[in-house]
DNA sequence: TGTAATTCCTACCAAATTGGTAGTATAATA
DNA sequence: TATTATACTACCAATTTGGTAGGAATTACA
């Protein structure tokens, strides 16, 4: 029951995108590792997930960066989630459990699963500016 | 985001004694094993755990076991789940955090847990049955 | 046109967690 | 007293987490 520093901090980026959104630059990691005391390296592997999800605008070379390509609102902070942590399942019960089928638990991990996506569903970047 | 197999394999040993709850019987670890298809020695690890935090009654020695020691109704999910898999605290971010005090995300994380707490709180075994 | 700045990509690695197994001690009962 | 159970302690392999390192590709700008 943990988000690991991955949707953490892939969070901390979007919101530092986010404050930026209204100046249309483009963001630089060093800039974001500095002002977040988070190691830079570390930032780019986070930072791969959220470009591969599309989630960002990206442009290399100097004076290039990132920058969000909608306005805050339009993110729901379960797209972050998503992309950096994983889709939401919150157990692995379907492949290889004999009993899936007559199991009385699955309900309860089914509406957990719907819990959690609906909480991170329903927020927006925006809303936590 | 997972629930790991403690939390999941404690919930189908309470369940499993909240079956049997009416006979009264103590329920050895050997019958949930042989039933449940999980291997004795880890139940015996799990059921530590339920033991410690006093959700069931043990007798040891033959025609010993276990049985709750309340109505199922009485058991609340988050007690099980705070047993087996400790308690719920998705992100760790009070600790060695600079920016704990100033941080944004950070009631995100908060609502996060309480909601959890909630979910859980609001169950019971005999919900399940 | 060269160079500095920046992202992109691949590989590697240590520590912690997960998901167990094994063996023995202790207690209760028949 | 033999058998059946739990209780306790120690160990271990595989996976995940949380990074680091190095260089290639790309772009802006002087």
């Amino acid at each position: 029951m943990k988000i690991s520093t991955r949707g953490r901090y892939a969070l901390i980026i979007m919101i530092y995108l986010a404050k930026n959104y209204e100046s249309g630059n483009y963001i630089t990691l060093k800039e974001i590792s500095d002002n977040e005391n988070i190691s830079l390296k570390y930032l780019e592997k986070i930072m791969a997930l959220l470009t591969k999800a599309k989630l960002v605008e990206t442009l290399r070379g100097a004076s290039g960066g990132y920058k969000l390509n909608r306005k805050p609102e339009k993110y729901s902070i379960l797209e972050i989630i998503k992309a950096s942590e994983g889709p939401i399942k919150t157990v692995d019960c379907d492949t290889n459990c004999d009993k899936k089928d007559t199991c009385i638990s699955k309900k309860l991990w089914c509406d957990l699963d719907n819990t959690l996506n609906e909480f991170f569903d329903n927020k927006t970047l925006k809303d936590l500016l």
